[in-house]
DNA sequence: CGCAAGTTTGACGTACATCAAGTAGTGTGG
DNA sequence: CCACACTACTTGATGTACGTCAAACTTGCG
C-alpha cells in the first residue's frame, strides 16, 4: 500500500500524507452519492492523506492517477484563469466522492477548503474492479450522473441568474446536502462562495447583510448561517420573486 | 419495433417520426463523442424519428427513456426559467449523442435547433447490453465524462468570461466541433447563441459584428462565418489578450 | 414581390465590479 | 489575560460592461 503521494505544496510544515488506513472507512452516512451498498470491494485499496487548508491534492493537467474521497474538512475543484479570475466548478464534504472526471488528464485543480482527511483510490484497480464488480460500476456511472446533473444546475444559474438568486440558490444548495438542517457550518470563505457563484466577494457579503435584514438567515461568526425563512429564498431562487 | 414514439407538438404538420431504421447508420463520421467502434450491439435496437424545426425530443420532467443520436440538423438541450429567462446548456451535431443525463428524468429540455434526423436507443436495451458488452459500458463511460468536462469548461466560461471572451471561445469550439475547418454554418439562431453563451442577443450581434471590424472573421448571411484569424480569437478567449 | 422573422445599430439605464476605508474576528507572544 | 498583528469580512462611493428599449435594416420564404 502506496504512502506519500502528495506533498504540500504552500504550507510550510511537513505532515502531510502520512497516515495510511488498515481498514478505510467506506460509508461517511447518507450523503450525495446514491447507491452507496455493495462497496465492499473498495476496501483496502484505498490510502488515506492529510491536507493543510489551501494545499492542492491535485493539480490541473496532472495525470488523473487516483479517485478520491472526502472523510473530513472539506474540498474545492477551480480552475484560475491567466489573469486571476478564479472558478470554483464544486465543493466536496464528508463523504463525497471527487477527481473522476477522468479524461486522462485532470481539467480542475483540487484543493482542501480546510485542513482535510481524504481517502485515495488507484485508478487503474478502480477501473479493474468495475470490469467485474457490476456495483462498483453502478456507483461510478451514478456519481457521473449525479456530477453532471448538479453541474448543470450550476450552468443555468451562473449564466441567467441575478446575484440575489445565486446566492439564494446556494444556501438552498448547502442545506441540502449538509442533511438539510437550518442551521448551516459552511466550511469555505466569501471569497470561495464569490468564486463559485461567478460574483465577487464584496457582492456576496451585501447580499448576506440584505438577507440578514429581511430576516431570511441569522449569522453568527460569518461561517454559521441558520436559515429562518427557506421559503423565501426558494421563492428567490427560482425567480417566482424578484429582488 | 416501435414506431410513433414522438408528436410535433409545435409545427401544424404531422410529419413527424415516421421513419424506422432497418439497419440504422451509427457512425456518422469522425465526431466529438470517443471509442465509436465496436458499436456494433447498437445496431438494430434505433428507431429513426424526424423533428421539424424548434420540435421538442423531450421535455424537462419526462422519464428519460431513451438516448438519444443525431443524424442530421442540430439539437439544443435548454432551460426556461419561470419569468422566461433561458440557458442552453449544449448543442448537440450530427453524430452525438443526447440524452444520457439519466437521473429517471430529464432535466432539460431538447429542442431540434433545425429540421432534424434523430435515432432514439431505449434505455432499457442499452443498460441490459452495458452488462454484457463492454464496449458499451466504455463508450456510456466516455460520453457522460466527456459531456462533464464540457459542461465545466462552459461553466467557466459563463462564471468568468467577458462578453468577447465568449464569443470568441464560442467560435473556436464550434471549429474544433465541426472537424476543424474555418468555414462554420451555424445551424443556431442569434438567440440561441446568446442564450448559450448568457447573453442578450444584442451584445452577441455586437461582438460579431466588433469581430468582423477587427478581421477576425469574415460573414456571409448569419449563419455562414469563417474565421480568418484563430490565433487572436484564441489568445482572446484564454484572457492573454484584453477586449 | 411583399411580408414576417431575424439581425444589426443606436441611445440610455442598471446591476454588479472596482476602488477605498473601516470593522470584526483569529491567532501569537508577552 | 491582554496587546498586537494579520486576515477576513463589511460597508460606502464611484465606474462600467452589459442589459433594455427602440428603430432601422436584411434575409428568406409563400
Amino acid at each position: 500500500m502506496s504512502v506519500m503521494l502528495q506533498a504540500s505544496p504552500l504550507s510550510g510544515t511537513k505532515q502531510n500524507a502520512q497516515t495510511v488506513a488498515f481498514w478505510p472507512m467506506i460509508d461517511g452516512g447518507t450523503h450525495r452519492q446514491t447507491g452507496e451498498s455493495a462497496l465492499a470491494p473498495l476496501q483496502g485499496i484505498g490510502a488515506t492523506l492529510r491536507f493543510k487548508r489551501n494545499a492542492a491534492v491535485f493539480s490541473e493537467g496532472d495525470p488523473s492517477s487516483h479517485v478520491y474521497k472526502v472523510v473530513s474538512g472539506a474540498v474545492r475543484t477551480c480552475r484560475v484563469l491567466m489573469d486571476g479570475r478564479r472558478q470554483i466548478a464544486d465543493f466536496f464534504l464528508p463523504g463525497d466522492f471527487f477527481g473522476l472526471d477522468w479524461q486522462s488528464e485532470h481539467a480542475f485543480t483540487a484543493e482542501a477548503v480546510s485542513d482535510a482527511v481524504i481517502i485515495s483510490y488507484p485508478r487503474a484497480q478502480i477501473e479493474t474492479l468495475g470490469d467485474t464488480e457490476p456495483g462498483i460500476r453502478k456507483l461510478l456511472m451514478a456519481l457521473l450522473c449525479k456530477g453532471l446533473s448538479e453541474t448543470q444546475d450550476h450552468l443555468v444559474m451562473l449564466g441567467r441568474q441575478t446575484a440575489q438568486e445565486r446566492l439564494a440558490w446556494f444556501l438552498l444548495t448547502a442545506m441540502k446536502r449538509t442533511s438539510s438542517s437550518a442551521k448551516l457550518d459552511l466550511p469555505m470563505s466569501r471569497l470561495d462562495i464569490a468564486d463559485y457563484l461567478g460574483l465577487t466577494i464584496e457582492t456576496v457579503s451585501r447580499g448576506i447583510s440584505e438577507f440578514k435584514r429581511r430576516r431570511y438567515i441569522t449569522v453568527a461568526g460569518a461561517h454559521e448561517i441558520t436559515v429562518r425563512n427557506a421559503d423565501m429564498l426558494q421563492a428567490l431562487a427560482s425567480g417566482e420573486i424578484e429582488a
